[in-house]
DNA sequence: GCCCCTTTTTGGTATGTACCAATTGGTGGG
DNA sequence: CCCACCAATTGGTACATACCAAAAAGGGGC
């Protein structure tokens, strides 16, 4: 049937099998253990094991080992369900870290995006959220201080959603949204307890109100083990 | 500044420059011709390789060699506007071929998603659809036959949209889509041209008629390197 | 029982070598 | 000039080995 003409290919799919059967949970034995069960040399195996990363089966927390992936997160960046609300809606235990806020000028790829002059004031937020005690993205959220007065004398650690509803008064706003296949660098990767050069998924969100005007610029970068893009719609020929 | 400790790290920036430079256009040199410019051994120049072809910069064609990734398709599976269409808008030479295409009964995945017992006739499309003679996504259409009527009748090489909206009258539809990171093996990683194990981006939808009715299940293997996916919609809350 | 220090294990990086099969490029014959 | 055949190149697979630094495990002292 499959293709096992190659030793790899014979220990990725050996590897699968105990994992979509259930009998490896957790984390995997060390490599060099493995290389004595299936016979093979550590490159050999480390080439199975890194398919089976791309697969989404296994990950590994920087140098402490391969671990079988939890199920993923289910996502729809289009909602404008918080991540709280969604992930708990799953059955996740979510958590959020803020790691750094800062106001400053926009970058290129900002200010073209945004139309803002190089000038402008942004309010910007990094912060890394887990569920089960994984991180899975980083997000830099920002923010015109034009069209948002003072948004950065408010508590950016709860809920913006709600912030942008009840003070802003954003009740109608436009989203742009693209996702594409990346690679996590450092310092990225160190936040998401992974290693330079790992896989992940990139999504960026402009926002806009309902004048077009764009007041908000978002790059989340997730694992890419670690979710499932989403999207319902209605549509109308 | 960045992370240069390494020599895989130190090659993959050499490359990623020459390439952002525009210095390295077409095909990429021989891997011992590049070992020998950066006085690394194969393994660690394959290394540095593997992480450009994640960053979705250069791809291999099945044994002959690296290129340098065209321009990613910029695409909106929420959208029914056609292949031709939003590939010709971006100045792209778009092709299909059809592989295969015949009545079968659905599997488990297909059943469960349409709702549909295991008796229930489907017909079944396979097709590989190329930009500038590239190949970029495998297409795996899905209709069912009993909502469908003599579907299979029909030319399924020509626009299914146009096909569903004049003949079955389907204007108002529910699309579900969802997007994950991927592997692509053997057969579909031949039909893209590139190799067992390679990255991808699976796309599904499911395509509901305005009851609820599931009617059509499709799964899209793209090459991870190909595509951005783009959505826009205006939101209320 | 808890904490600190040492030892061992282990993942990450790196090299050199080898063989095979598919592709490519070149050569010669029709 | 084209086609068929052959040789050289090249990517894909595979192994053995080595070293380092970080993490995990173990042991000893308080």
């Amino acid at each position: 049937m499959s293709n096992v003409c190659f030793a790899y290919v014979h220990v990725r799919e050996a590897i699968s099998q105990q994992i979509i059967e259930q009998h490896l949970t957790g984390s995997l034995p060390s490599e060099r253990e493995l290389c004595a069960t299936y016979d093979v040399a550590r490159s050999t195996l480390r080439q199975a094991l890194g398919q089976l990363e791309h697969m989404g089966l296994i990950y590994r927390k920087n140098r402490s080992g391969w671990f079988v992936c939890p199920r993923k997160l289910k996502y729809d960046p289009m909602q404008h369900t918080s991540f709280l609300q969604y992930t708990t809606a799953q059955g996740f235990q979510p958590s959020t870290k803020l790691v750094e806020q800062k106001k400053q000028k926009p970058c290129k790829e900002i200010a073209a995006a945004l139309e803002l002059d190089a000038r402008t004031s942004l309010t910007s937020i990094l912060r890394v959220r887990s569920v089960d005690g994984r991180a899975v993205v980083v997000e830099n959220l920002n923010f015109s201080n034009k069209h948002l007065p003072d948004i950065d004398k408010h508590d950016l650690s709860l809920s913006i959603s709600i912030l942008l509803k009840n003070t802003y008064h954003q009740h109608d706003v436009l989203y742009d949204v693209t996702v594409e296949s990346c690679c996590l660098f450092n310092p990225i990767a160190q936040l998401l307890d992974t290693y330079d050069g790992a896989l992940g998924l990139k999504v960026t969100r402009i926002v806009r109100d309902k004048d077009g005007i764009a007041f908000e610029f978002d790059r989340e970068f997730w694992r890419h083990d670690a979710l499932m893009i989403e999207n319902k719609a209605k549509l109308h020929f």
